[in-house]
DNA sequence: AATGAATGAGTCTTCATTCAT
DNA sequence: GATGAATGAAGACTCATTCAT
């Protein structure tokens, strides 16, 4: 059930000790938040999951809303780079919907593969207080922007269906994705599975019928 | 934000003043769980949006857990009705295709319309503690096989794309489904919008791409 | 484990349905009182053993506080009531002695045959507010004195041991009288042993040595 | 009225400063347990009376019942040790008689001059719910069990008077003793009156009229 | 005469947070 | 760096009491 913690994602996170503690407190926090929401995270919990008491989380972190705004935070904002990352990658003249594919596969990697913050972020952006939403909405709306690029450029390009709104296409599409955390079950469908259904679902589903369903040449996912 | 009470689309259930009351309570507790989630729902918050002391709640519901308990499972159990009566009311010789966009268009119309509860019971369904589950995990198991059964038909009637995985698929247009209570706003899109959307991002999806793209002949939609 | 009402033992007292009703109520809470303690006795619990709802009390009593206070002043008026009963039936010239055997055959059989009220007014008298005492504590002084009275004629007439000091005999024979609630079986002994037990005890621990041991001639027990 | 704590009697339990303050909460329950009863002993009142906030309590007993579990468990426990201790301290040979009286010293004092948990026990040994009783009842059985060996060796020796019944005598006497927390004050009477008279009453109530009345010899009194 | 419905006060309990060590 | 001990604030729940019917 718990996944990869973020430091061994990113580089020149985990270096003292005191980084290591502090980055176990993060990842505790972020799975705890995934299982048992905002209101129902409890610092005792987040202290178990880390291997210590909870009076210590405050030599890390100012407060229990701090830790969580962080871990929302960090939940996007990993995505985000993750994303920009798997994009940058893409060779140019790459098509609009083959990079809405290479996108899929990178959302769907993310929040099954790698991370409690993708789910702890996902599932409980609606239900945190206003005040700790700042960083994460603006983070959250930048990661939007990304993908609102890509289904435009596909508009543009023809490859979008025209009976489609291109924002109600683009929520259709993240909720197919971001719902995959709530009924995966890596014991009955390997990731690769996953990612290649949607996919598939998703050219099939914006791309104009016309468009010969020509076999994808892999460009959207690694293997 | 607040949508419809339960009592108003279920006959019988709204009758004497006690019977209102009870009826206010759980819109009420719908209400603050779809907005705080499970942890976060406070008895005195419901007790405020019901318009009464929160001892009340006593009075007609031994305890929280109880309430809580029972908003989940009217939030299913509804909206697995009002699925069960959609279906129900097609034409005999429906294609399958068409009867998943009329389920389509009932999760749809049920979840952005009529109900909190189908909102709380959506985003609740990770975060309560077992002993709360029971019913509810029933409830969803039939609602989910209903589903099944429209997608096997059409995949027996060669209207799913082949490369595609039953129960895969289904994840990821519930997912697309439920996740646009999250997303959406009532003032940029209407609902008609939203659902004529999905369903052709459903259909493009999920037929096989020899399929020409017939115009839907409003079976799926009422309106 | 409940005995008798009240209204049973005391003439005038079961008249009309609204008598019969407070009657009941006041049994009830006697009952609850002797079980419960006075902070653990719920009107709800009284309500419930006398037939109706909470808030009918009401109808009888102003309060939950007058309530108990009216069953402990019953307590002990009963018992006091039923005392000078018994000792005006003895003939004249009966031997202080023997009236003290008389008072523990009375006092024995009030508490064990007839009344709750005596069991929560004797297991209570310590844990009641002070403000409800009043009354109480002028019965009880009476009902002391009365006792006070018999074992300073014993004393007088030479029947009380030279070593012992008056008020401590008494202490200690009402304590073994009043104890008797507390593990008193009916199933295993007959009230008519303890009673004999209990005034074979009381003479022979009260009586000087000397004193050849009479055959007692029933004087203290009308059965 | 409040009266020594348990942790001056019994060695090897005041050590650490967290050991002493959970000794005080203990003492202040027993404390109020003794004065208000089960259901009326409030955590914030054993709280004032330990000096701490409610809260606190929670760090050094899981809950409520915990900690009034411990303490009338403590109560007979500490009593029957008590006993048990006088009992082992008397020359072998002692008369059964004088074994009965030694107890009855060990009793009495235990109960008025060491402590709030005997009272608190004794007072509260009825109206406590059943679940609490467990370990209680299994150590009242086994005080019990002392005290009627001791009755049974005194039959045996033809120190009983044959017209009591061993059991009922029993409870006669422990109600003598028992009852005295409710009347004895000690600025009217010394302990060692009470002690003295009720030895001198239970030897007198006990013992067959034919056996002279010798002086005692001191064995069952400290003086 | 009695009840259904509701409330206000109070109690237990949890939990984030502090602080001395 | 971390913990044991403690607190204040808040939340679920109980219960005496009220009131309209």
């Amino acid at each position: 059930m718990a996944r990869g913690s973020r430091s061994a994602q990113i580089p020149d996170e985990a270096d003292s000790k005191s980084q290591r503690t502090r980055a176990r407190i993060l990842d505790a926090a972020a799975h705890v938040l995934s299982v048992k929401g905002y209101a129902g995270t409890r610092l005792s919990d987040v202290a178990d999951y880390a291997g210590l008491q909870a009076p210590a989380i405050y030599y890390y972190f100012p407060s229990r809303e701090d830790l969580i705004e962080e871990v929302m935070f960090a939940g996007i904002a990993d995505m985000r780079r993750h994303l920009q990352e798997a994009l940058d990658e893409l060779p140019d003249g790459t098509e609009p919907i083959d990079k809405i594919l290479a996108a899929v596969d990178a959302h769907l990697r993310h929040e099954l593969e790698l991370s409690d913050y993708a789910t702890a972020s996902i599932r409980n952006s609606g239900q945190i207080p206003e005040r700790l939403r700042t960083r994460q909405q603006k983070e959250t709306n930048a990661y939007n922007a990304l993908w609102l690029r890509l289904f435009s450029e596909a508009a543009d390009a023809g490859q979008l269906r025209s009976d489609l709104e291109i924002r109600v296409a683009l929520g259709l599409v993240l909720g197919a994705l971001n719902w995959t955390a709530e009924w995966w079950n890596p014991r009955r469908t390997s990731v690769d599975t996953v990612v290649a259904n949607a996919q598939s679902f998703v050219r099939a589903g914006l791309s104009p019928a016309s468009a010969p369903a020509r076999r994808r040449r892999g460009s959207g996912s690694r293997r």
